[in-house]
DNA sequence: CACAAATGGTTTTTT
DNA sequence: ACCATTTGTG
C-alpha cells in the first residue's frame, strides 16, 4: 500500500482528463469517497464519467488497479470501458477486476469451487445443455411434458436463482404449481445432478458465490480487504442476486463500507422480464446511509426536438425518480420528428428504404442509420426491401455465432475429448453423424452408467468390449471412442487446434456435412467451422477457449465494420446512437406489445414506454416514427391502429405524413393479396398477377447480376430460391427477384 | 432405428 | 409462414 495514499494531492494545474466535464459530471468524478448513486439520463456522458472516475482514482493513487471492482452488464461494455480507461491513462491497465457480473463470479468461483462441492475445473453449461439436463432430471416424475413444459420450469428455476433462492429455501410463497407442484423437488434434483457432473449453469455462477460469501466469512473478508472501490454500470438492470452480491461485497461487518458508486437510469430499465428490479435503485439510500445522489441531465447527443419528443413520452410514466433531460448541445432546434402513416407494412418498409436512399445520396453514410423495432421478426420486410434496393444492411443480435448447431456440435466434440466425464457433451455427439445409436439405446446406456456410477464414455467402452453392443453400430462407436482417445494424445503433442481438426475429421463429422445434399447450407456450416478453428487458435489452450465462449456468447469474429444500415431490436440498441433512427411498427398490439400488456398490465405499459424513450434517445439528428394501417403477421393481414405513444408526442415538434399507397389500386383486398404475393412464392395464391406468373424461371448455369454481391453463376434452383455462386462473396441463397440474368 | 408426417408455438435476451 | 420438436410408420 502506498504511504501517501490519503495525503493531500497537489494539482498545480487541472489534469486534462477533467477538462470539458460539466459541473455535475465533474462532481460525479471527484466524489470518490462514500456511497454514490449517479442517475444518468440518456446521452449525458455516463460512460465518460465512469471511465474518468476510474482513471481519477488510479491517478490520484487512491487505489491500485487490483483494488477496484468494476461491473458491467455486457462484455462489450466491459471491453469499451477498459479501452477508454487505457486512453486516459495512456497505457494499458492491468490487474483490474473489470467485467460482467457473471465473468467476475466465474473468476472468483474458480478459486473457491470446493466450498460448494465443485472442482475448480467445473464446466459452465449453456442454455441448451441446461434444458437437456433438466429434461433428464424430470424423467422419474413421469410428468406430462405437454402440460408441464420443461422450458417453463427452467425459467422458474432461473427466476429462483435470480432471487438467490436455494432449493431448500423455497417456501410456499415462492413456489409455483409448475411441474404439478413438484417444481421445488425437481430443482433440488437438478442442482444435485449438476454437482455430480462437476458443472454449473449460468445462474449458479452468481448463486454459488453468494452462497460462499454467506457461509464462509473468511472468503468474503478476503474480498473486503481487496476491494476499496466498487463501480457498477447499468444499475437499473440489476436483479436481486446481483444486488445481494454487491451489497455483500460493499458492506463491511466492521468498519466503513467500500466506496461504491452505481450509475443507472430508471427511465431506461427495460429488462424487468429478466428479473431486473428498478426497486434496487430506489432502495440504494436505505442500504447505504448517507449516500449522495448526483443527477446527470445535460444531454449531449440529440437535438432539442428529439429530446422534447422523448421527454414528453416518458413523462407519462408515474413510476420514476424524476429527471429532466436538458439539451446540452449548442445547436438549433433541429429537424422535426417525422411521424409517417403507411397503408401497410410493405409500404412501411419501402418508404424507409427510399428515405435511406435519399439520405445516402445527400451524403449520409449507411452506417449512420439504424432501424429499431420492437421484435426480431419485424426485420423481415425491411430486409427484403433493402435487399431489393441494393442497400447494404446488417442485423445486430439475431442468431449468434456460438449458438449455431455446427459450432455447438464442434464444441461438444472438443468437450468430449477434453473431459471424458462430460456426459452432456458426449450425448450430443454420440449419434452425430448417425451411428445407429438412437434415443432408445442412449437411455439404456444412461441407466447402466448411472447404476455403475461411471461416465457414458467409460460405460460404452465396456459394453463394446463385452460385446453387449453388436454389429455395425458397435464398430462405428468403437471408432468414435478411438478417435476421441487419439485426439486426447494430440492435444498434448500438437496442440488443441490440430486436435480439434482431427476429432472433427476422424469422427466423420466433417464428412457428414460434405455429403449433405443441401450444398449451400452445408458449405456455410463448413465455413463456420473454419471460422471456429481460427478463433480457437487465438487461445493458448482449449480450456481457455471454452471458458471464453461460455461467458462471451457474442461473436467478435463475425463483426464487420463496414458501412451498413443497422437493423436491430430496441433492446439491442440500448447504449448505441445513430444520426438517423427509424422507428417502425408504432401500432397498438405491436408497440406497446399486447403480450406484455396482458402479462404485466400497467407496469408493463410503463416498461414499453421506457422502450420508446430508449428508441428515440438513440437518435442524434433525425428520428422517423412509422405506423402501418395493415400489417402482415405470419400469413394474415391484420388491421392496426396507431400506437398510443404517438399521441403522447408533442405536436410542436412533430410533422405528420401519410404518403399514398405506392403500388396497385389503393385499399382493396385484391391489391393487398397482390402485394402479399410479390414477396412470396407465386404459387401460394390464386390472386397471383399474370405478370408474375409469366416471369421465366432462371435456368441452371445462368450468369446473374446482384446489386450487392455482383456477378455469379446459378448452381441450384428451387422455385424462386436460387443458389448462386458469386465471384466475390461465394455461395449465397437468393430469391430470383433480386437478381438480373446476364447470360 | 431412421425417416416422414403431424403438431404446436411463435417479444424482448445477456450472461 | 415457419420453425423445432414430437409422433407414427416402414
Amino acid at each position: 500500500m502506498v504511504d501517501d495514499l490519503f495525503s493531500p494531492r497537489l494539482s498545480p494545474s487541472e489534469p486534462d482528463y477533467l477538462v470539458g466535464l460539466n459541473a455535475e459530471q465533474r462532481l460525479a468524478v471527484e466524489t470518490t469517497e462514500g456511497p454514490l448513486l449517479i442517475l444518468a439520463g440518456a446521452g449525458t456522458g455516463k460512460t465518460r464519467v465512469l471511465t474518468t472516475r476510474f482513471a481519477h482514482i488510479l491517478l490520484q493513487q487512491r487505489a491500485w488497479p487490483e483494488q477496484i471492482l468494476a461491473v458491467t452488464f455486457t462484455n462489450k461494455a466491459a471491453k469499451e470501458m477498459r479501452e477508454r480507461i487505457s486512453v486516459i491513462l495512456d497505457k494499458p491497465v492491468e490487474g483490474l477486476w473489470l467485467g460482467t457480473f457473471h465473468s467476475l463470479c466465474a473468476r472468483m468461483l474458480r478459486q473457491h469451487a470446493p466450498r460448494v462441492g465443485l472442482e475448480r475445473s467445473f464446466t459452465i453449461l449453456d442454455a441448451d445443455d441446461q434444458l437437456r439436463l433438466l429434461k433428464q432430471v424430470m424423467e422419474p416424475w413421469k410428468l406430462d411434458l405437454k402440460r408441464w413444459p420443461p422450458a417453463q420450469l427452467m425459467h422458474q428455476i432461473q427466476l429462483w436463482k435470480d432471487k438467490a433462492l436455494l432449493p431448500e429455501e423455497i417456501t410456499a410463497a415462492h413456489d409455483t404449481d409448475l411441474a404439478n407442484g413438484q417444481a421445488r423437488a425437481i430443482y433440488a434434483a437438478y442442482q444435485a445432478r449438476l454437482k455430480e457432473l462437476n458443472a454449473c449453469d449460468f445462474g449458479d455462477l452468481m448463486l454459488h458465490m453468494v452462497t460462499i460469501f454467506r457461509q464462509h466469512p473468511d472468503v468474503l473478508a478476503q474480498y473486503h480487504h481487496r476491494f476499496r472501490y466498487i463501480l457498477v454500470d447499468e444499475y437499473q438492470d440489476t436483479n436481486a442476486i446481483q444486488y445481494l452480491w454487491l451489497r455483500l461485497l460493499a458492506k463491511h461487518p466492521d468498519g466503513d463500507p467500500a466506496n461504491i458508486a452505481c450509475v443507472g437510469d430508471d427511465d431506461q430499465s427495460i429488462y424487468s422480464w429478466r428479473g431486473a428490479e428498478i426497486a434496487n435503485i430506489l432502495r440504494f439510500e436505505n442500504d447505504f446511509p448517507g449516500a449522495r445522489i448526483i443527477r446527470l441531465e445535460q444531454n449531449y447527443r440529440s437535438t432539442p426536438r428529439i429530446l422534447s419528443a422523448a421527454s414528453h413520452i416518458i413523462a407519462h410514466n408515474e413510476d420514476r425518480l424524476g429527471k429532466t433531460l436538458r439539451p446540452g448541445l449548442e445547436s438549433d432546434e433541429g429537424e422535426l420528428v417525422d411521424v409517417i402513416s403507411t397503408p401497410d407494412s410493405d409500404d412501411e418498409a419501402r418508404i424507409v428504404g427510399m428515405r435511406i436512399q435519399t439520405l445516402h445520396q445527400e451524403g449520409q453514410a449507411y452506417g449512420d442509420m439504424a432501424i429499431l423495432m420492437r421484435a426480431g421478426f419485424q426485420t423481415r420486410p425491411f430486409e427484403e426491401a433493402l435487399m431489393r434496393m441494393g442497400i447494404p444492411y446488417q442485423i445486430i443480435g439475431g442468431l449468434r455465432f456460438y449458438e449455431r448447431a455446427e459450432i455447438r456440435d464442434a464444441i461438444a466434440y472438443m468437450r468430449a475429448v477434453l473431459y471424458p466425464l462430460d456426459d452432456l457433451a458426449f450425448e450430443r455427439i454420440v449419434n452425430l453423424p448417425k451411428r445407429g445409436f438412437g434415443n432408445v439405446a442412449l437411455s439404456r446406456l444412461r441407466l447402466t452408467a448411472r447404476e455403475a456410477g461411471r461416465s457414458l464414455q467409460q460405460t460404452l467402452q465396456q459394453q463394446i468390449e463385452h460385446k453387449l453392443i453388436k454389429g455395425k453400430s458397435a464398430a462405428t462407436l468403437a471408432e468414435l471412442l478411438a478417435a476421441l482417445e487419439k485426439a486426447r494424445k494430440i492435444v498434448a503433442k500438437e496442440g488443441h487446434v490440430v486436435a480439434t481438426e482431427t476429432i472433427l475429421e476422424e469422427s466423420g463429422y466433417l464428412t457428414m456435412w460434405r455429403d449433405d445434399p443441401k450444398t449451400v447450407e452445408a458449405a456455410g456450416r463448413l465455413d463456420n467451422i473454419g471460422e471456429l478453428l481460427r478463433a480457437i487458435g487465438e487461445f493458448p489452450t482449449m480450456e481457455a477457449f471454452l471458458e471464453h465462449i461460455a461467458l462471451v456468447m457474442e461473436s467478435d469474429t463475425l463483426q464487420e465494420e463496414r458501412d451498413k444500415v443497422s437493423l436491430m431490436t430496441l433492446h439491442a440498441a440500448k447504449g448505441l446512437e445513430f444520426p438517423t433512427v427509424f422507428l417502425p411498427g408504432w401500432e397498438e398490439g405491436i408497440f406497446p406489445s399486447q403480450r406484455s400488456l396482458d402479462e404485466g398490465g400497467n407496469r408493463a405499459l410503463e416498461e414499453e414506454r421506457r422502450l420508446a424513450y430508449v428508441g428515440l434517445t438513440r437518435a442524434r439528428e433525425r428520428a422517423i416514427i412509422l405506423h402501418a394501417a395493415s400489417r402482415r403477421i405470419y400469413a394474415n393481414w391484420q388491421d392496426s391502429i396507431p400506437s398510443r405513444f404517438i399521441e403522447e408526442l408533442p405536436d410542436k415538434h412533430i410533422k405528420r405524413h401519410s404518403p399514398a399507397r405506392h403500388n396497385p389500386r389503393p385499399g382493396s383486398f385484391f391489391a393487398r393479396q397482390a402485394q402479399a404475393n410479390m414477396s412470396r412464392s407465386p404459387s401460394s395464391s390464386r390472386y397471383r398477377p399474370e405478370a408474375l406468373s409469366n416471369r421465366p424461371t432462371i435456368p441452371l448455369g445462368a450468369t446473374v447480376q446482384h446489386s450487392r454481391y455482383g456477378e455469379g453463376v446459378v448452381i441450384g434452383v428451387e422455385g424462386e430460391r436460387l443458389s448462386v455462386n458469386f465471384e466475390d462473396v461465394g455461395l449465397k441463397r437468393i430469391m430470383a427477384g433480386f437478381v438480373k440474368v446476364v447470360s
